[in-house]
RNA sequence: CGGGGUGUGGCGCAGUUGGCUAGCGCGCCGCGUUUGGGACGCGGAGGUCGAAGGUUCAAGUCCUUUCACCCCGACCA
């Protein structure tokens, strides 16, 4: 992508109605904008970013057996009113509207019911689970208070899978499964498990506990108390003497943190499947209730939680697989030859499938390194005629400080190898 | 929803006890000089001062109502 093309701009200035750095850096760099509180539009930047995260989530998410869906926003007011739902004493924070009839519609918040009564269209016979499907798409939840810029919107974008099994302890072992396909996505976005914790939280109705993934943070919202030595940790919520004794802790190896959710699972018995009348007949021709489980991840909130985590003072700095582009090409000055370098050095690394933001732009080269360190790319390379002097191109990581030049073949090589998977 | 704060060109801000053509920086347009860490000069364009109502000879400034945004708290099925 040429940077003529894209339409955004830099800001040197935060906006004066963001506080939260996720929001500051990701409005500063051209990434996302602001429709207003909890509410954002992503630019290609942004887009890009969300797509990254999505893919390696898609692909743990099928890698456990996932039947991707997309589910509609509308939802049908009778569903949840069978489950007891729609009523806002019960679920306070719906989006409602009404059609032209005057009749209710739902604006999806979750999609337990409508998925849960899907499925009765298509499962009858043990034969037939267990299933487990999920989703990525926009969830709109009338926050009282909306604030962190992406960490807790009104519309965010979610990844939620639903898993239907016929017996407790297959739905138990599926659910470990997911516990560690967690694991292995917050891995790969960049979040180790020295600052990601499955921490134990207040499980409802149909278990002792859920668990939660969260990302030591100082901006989090949760307090999670974690045994660093067991790579334990237990939500506040739930931090009893009680509790801490069943599961083994000691208060004094617990330290208390500061932590961001960015996933929950849990299990909901079979409360939706047997109040949508979603069954299956057994071998032996009984009817049988269907144990569900719930898998969640804000895939928005991950964004921003990435982008208020990896920055430096002078900007983002993505980890790279997340990144919207691999390498920021600039090239400095207008002289012909420069430009003809920097040109044929684009098409190179697009041919060799390495991802590129050309800066082509007529700045000046203060304007394009400080760009470059704002985007937050792996990469920077510089054209120039003292490059160009020096046989070749300017080679510089973002998290770097010195820079090496290299000629084209070499620098192919360094930036195709390490490829983004 | 309780408390606190803020709304003035695209962005960041100033604007005194009400006073006459509403300023500054960034960005934008034109010309020229520049070109390795957000250049400089000259000339331009762009504003219902969040909105509505009121007080006054006169309102960005005072009063009332209202909307939006930020922060703390509560809430987060």
């Amino acid at each position: 992508m040429r940077r003529s093309q894209l339409f955004i701009k830099t800001r040197k200035e935060a906006p004066a109605d963001e506080e939260s750095k996720n929001a500051q850096l990701l409005i500063r760099a051209g990434y996302i904008h602001k429709e207003m509180a909890g509410v954002y539009s992503y630019t290609l930047l942004g887009k890009t970013v969300i797509d990254n995260l999505s893919q390696i989530i898609r692909q743990e998410m099928n890698a456990v057996g996932g039947n991707e869906v997309l589910m509609s926003t509308l939802q049908n007011k009778d569903l949840w009113e069978t489950t007891g739902r729609w009523d806002d004493k019960a679920v306070d924070n719906w989006f409602k509207s009404k059609l032209v009839s005057g009749a209710e519609v739902g604006i999806g918040l979750s999609h337990e019911e409508p998925i849960t009564n899907m499925l009765r269209s298509y499962i009858s016979s043990y034969k037939d689970l267990p299933v487990y499907t999920y989703q990525i798409q926009d969830k709109f939840r009338n926050e009282l208070r909306a604030k962190s810029g992406l960490l807790r919107g009104r519309e965010f974008l979610m990844k939620d899978l639903y898993s239907f099994s016929r017996t407790q302890s297959e739905h138990d072992k599926f659910y470990e499964k997911v516990a560690a396909a967690y694991l292995m996505i917050f891995e790969r976005v960049g979040f180790a498990d020295d600052i990601t914790y499955r921490t134990f939280a207040s499980g409802g109705i149909f278990s002792r506990f859920s668990d939660e993934f969260q990302v030591l943070s100082h901006v989090g919202e949760d307090t999670i108390y974690v045994d660093e030595a067991k790579k334990m940790a237990i939500n506040k919520e739930v931090y009893t003497d009680e509790n801490i004794e069943h599961l083994g802790l000691n208060k004094g190896q617990l330290s208390e943190k500061r932590a961001v959710e960015v996933g929950n699972i849990f299990a909901l018995g079979s409360k939706y499947s047997d109040a949508l009348g979603l069954k299956f007949t057994d071998e032996s021709g009984q009817q049988q209730s269907i144990i569900m489980g719930c898998y969640g991840i804000g895939v928005s909130r991950l964004m921003g939680l990435l982008a208020e985590h990896f920055a430096d003072e002078h900007g983002l700095v993505w980890p790279a697989n997340i990144a919207p582009y691999k390498v920021y090409l600039a090239s400095l000055g207008e002289a012909a030859e420069v430009s003809k370098a920097a040109d044929g050095l684009y098409e190179a690394l697009s041919q060799a499938g390495v991802s590129v933001i050309y800066d082509d732009r007529d700045e000046r080269p203060g304007e394009k390194f400080a760009d470059a360190d704002l985007f937050g790319l792996p990469y920077r390379v510089v054209v120039s005629q003292k490059s160009l002097e020096q046989g070749g191109f300017e080679l510089k990581s973002r998290t770097s400080t010195s820079t090496e030049v290299v000629p084209q073949e070499k620098l192919l090589s360094i930036l195709s190898d390490s490829r983004q998977d």
